[in-house]
DNA sequence: CGGGTTTGACCCGCGC
DNA sequence: GCGCGGGTCAAACCCG
């Protein structure tokens, strides 16, 4: 199994968004990030939505998920995730009630309120983890909700949460597994993430996002700091022998692979980090509160229907992920940042 | 020692 | 009903 490719590294976010980055807009291949969320039934109008992204991403357009073309520095427009926030409003409640964690689930919970069946208690037994009390196995691929990313490898895993991988996996009819990470911030939280290789685009990364964070986001990045290991590059590349990878990546690609050929950014990313860092705690420390609602991202959903001709470069700018804080390959310095306790 | 990654096994949902 | 594929678990191991 061993991928080339491994995500091994917590995926974990310094990132932090440098002004100079503003200029970015989504038309931008490298720098582009796009997300949008991908319902568990598709949506007849989706299709028409944008087509800003190729390839796999238009898959996933007709198979109904609705695609907001994101800058890769969601945050710089941070003053207008307010305004759109507003604008919202008038959506959160013509859409739904939804408390906090409830949309996400929500698909879940909407599903008939069976009685715990033997198989779920086996389950539950089974699954000793918090998220599986909460989100048991019979339901977990049930009508969720997730929010699907397509992340340049530059803003590969430059999001604000630590996440571990728990788990990765060869995907069928794809030459790039797909590396499972959850946040590892916090126990209870729910938040997963997965990460895959677009397949027609190798430079670009499918970043997969289920359930919500259900608590604040770390305000230190560190919060697992020294955590993250570098991987010698020399012990699993023996074992990457397979054709496939090899092929496509040379040095391993994904999170960690990002880590392990961020040469050109590192040391940028570096110098980088330590102004940046500054910032990074007051941009994300009021913002990730601020927007990780489901709500927000529900209405977003709506939002984008409703505005989709007219506003979806504005909308996408504003509503890139805030999971997924795009900006400064924080695994560039996984190293020296999260030794360095991230400072 | 705590926390991360790796990886094989297990389980479940879904399509046929 | 069956098989496949995907998602998760958890033991083993590694690193700081």
């Amino acid at each position: 199994m061993a991928e080339d490719w491994d995500l091994h590294a917590v995926v974990r976010g310094c990132s932090t968004v440098t002004s100079s980055s503003v200029s970015s807009s989504s038309s931008t291949t490298t720098a582009a990030t796009s997300c949008y969320w991908r319902l568990p039934e598709p949506c007849s109008s989706s299709s028409s939505a944008f087509s800003i992204f190729k390839g796999e991403q238009q898959q996933q357009q007709q198979q109904g998920s609705h695609v907001l073309s994101l800058s890769a520095y969601p945050f710089e427009a941070r003053s207008s995730i307010e305004e759109l926030h507003e604008l919202c409003k008038p959506f959160f409640s013509k859409s739904q009630p939804l408390s906090p964690l409830s949309s996400l689930s929500s698909s879940v919970s909407s599903a008939p309120p069976k009685s715990v069946s033997p198989t779920q208690q086996q389950q539950q037994q089974r699954n000793k983890q918090p998220h599986a009390v909460t989100t048991p196995r019979s339901k977990r691929r049930k009508n969720q909700l997730k929010k699907v990313c397509q992340v340049p490898m530059e803003n590969l895993s430059s999001d604000i949460w630590a996440w571990r991988k728990y788990g990765q996996k060869p995907i069928k009819g794809s030459p790039y597994p797909r590396g499972y990470y959850r946040c590892s911030s916090s126990k209870g939280c729910l938040a997963r993430k997965q990460v895959e290789r677009n397949r027609s685009d190798p430079t670009m990364f499918i970043v997969t996002y289920t359930a919500e964070h259900n608590h604040p986001a770390p305000t230190h990045r560190n919060s697992l700091a020294g955590s993250t290991r570098q991987k010698p590059l020399a012990p699993q590349t023996a074992t990457n022998g397979d054709s496939d990878n090899t092929l496509t990546k040379p040095s391993s690609p994904a999170t960690s692979g990002a880590e392990e050929e961020a040469p050109p950014q590192g040391e940028k990313s570096d110098s980088r980090e330590e102004k940046e860092d500054d910032e990074e705690e007051d941009e994300f420390g009021g913002l990730s509160d601020m927007v990780l609602t489901d709500d927000f991202f529900e209405s977003l959903d709506e939002l984008s229907q409703l505005t989709t001709a007219t506003t979806s470069v504005v909308t996408g700018d504003c509503f890139s992920d805030p999971f997924s804080a795009l900006a400064i390959p924080s695994w560039v310095a996984s190293g020296a940042a999260t030794a360095g306790g991230c400072r």
